[in-house]
DNA sequence: AGCATAAACGGACTTTACCCCGCTTAGTAT
DNA sequence: ATACTAAGCGGGGTAAAGTCCGTTTATGCT
């Protein structure tokens, strides 16, 4: 009579086969997305037929088209938060907090400037949040950072809050608008304007 | 022979039933959303027949149906747009820049907040722009006020952008995650976190 | 091994946004 | 007035997202 290994708050593991699924599912649309251009092509239906699975699991592992694609971008974005907590500084600890709010702003622009088809996909109007103000990692790490650098009188989550709309504003805009114009120094461009935003936020 | 008065710049005016049919799309859409409860419930067909008009005819008017939210959220800005460009300080011009972008700031998420349903369903996945960061009224006009404070050594754009963002951010992200739950001081906070940014920003 | 049960599966079904294209009509030039 | 034309109209048609529910299967317990 013992009690689940896993008390009560954990929703119990996935299913191997789950699991499997879920991997096979996320191969195949890598595949389709690479032999066919643009994520629009790839559909639900085609995704199941193509892996060889029923619609019903699609649904069930992702719940919704944009789904996949934010499952597809965190696979991706392992390395960088392995980087983010574990890496070598500035990105990773042991730089001052301030350096690392300028070097994580760097590494997300080229992250995201590298998954731009992805993570316009991800977005999703009838599913609540759209996109920048979700990633709640990206608002994590930079809350906690801000909290080493013990600024006064300040809503501390609330400018979390506000400086990750700051950094991923810039980029969800150049993402949908041009996509395609001018590409190489907006890198450089954002990048810049993230600096000199946390210098003026943060005292610098 | 004279060449048409609308130069050729502008894709020339809109025809009078045209601009009639749009009209009553949006009284229409009003009525629905009063009536019902919920965004959702208002799907193009059922608008289109309450209207007594073609299905073919809401799209071709809105494109999408984002867009009928985008123009129900436009219509209704337009009482606040000319508070901002006309109306008194220190909204409307006559304040000092720092105090017109703090009353901006507050006077936006007032506005927001009042049509959140609204907003949420303007936003849209296939359609590019993700709120925020779409609104050229508010970037503009934020930059025009940044732009008489004489920042030095700043990309204007990129700022006014950045700002933008962080000023919808929160909205988005308290529209869409709660929705409901303690609405009352939330304003109060977010106006204040608005207003300590911009003095941190512009150098309070 | 055998059993119980909760999770997963499949695929038909429903709903809805959005497209298409032949017909009609407002605006304009003669 | 008349004729011309581009814009607007209608509503049936398509495709794709998301739901449902009866069936199958992994997993933990005895």
């Amino acid at each position: 009579m013992e009690r689940p290994l896993l008390p009560l708050g954990a929703p119990r593991a996935e299913r191997a086969d789950a699991a499997r699924n879920r991997r096979h599912l996320l191969a195949t649309a890598r595949t389709m997305l690479a032999e066919q251009g643009g994520a629009d092509c790839l559909t639900m239906d085609a995704l199941a037929e193509r892996a060889g699975l029923g619609k019903g699991t699609v649904f069930r592992r992702f719940g919704t088209r944009a789904g996949i694609f934010q499952a597809l971008l965190d696979d991706d974005e392992q390395a960088f938060q392995q980087q983010v907590m574990a890496g070598p500084p500035p990105l990773g600890p042991g730089a001052a907090p301030l350096d690392r709010l300028i070097a994580y702003g760097r590494a997300r622009i080229a992250f995201l400037l590298d998954h731009r088809e992805m993570a316009r996909a991800a977005l999703d109007g009838s599913l609540p949040v759209p996109a920048g103000t979700e990633t709640p990692l990206s608002r994590t790490h930079i809350r906690m950072l801000l909290g080493q650098l013990r600024l006064d009188g300040v809503d501390l989550p609330m400018l979390a809050l506000q400086l990750t709309a700051a950094l991923d504003g810039p980029l969800l805009f150049y993402l949908s608008n041009s996509d395609l114009t001018e590409s190489t120094d907006i890198q450089k461009r954002m990048t810049r304007a993230w600096e000199d935003l946390i210098q003026r936020v943060c005292g610098g």
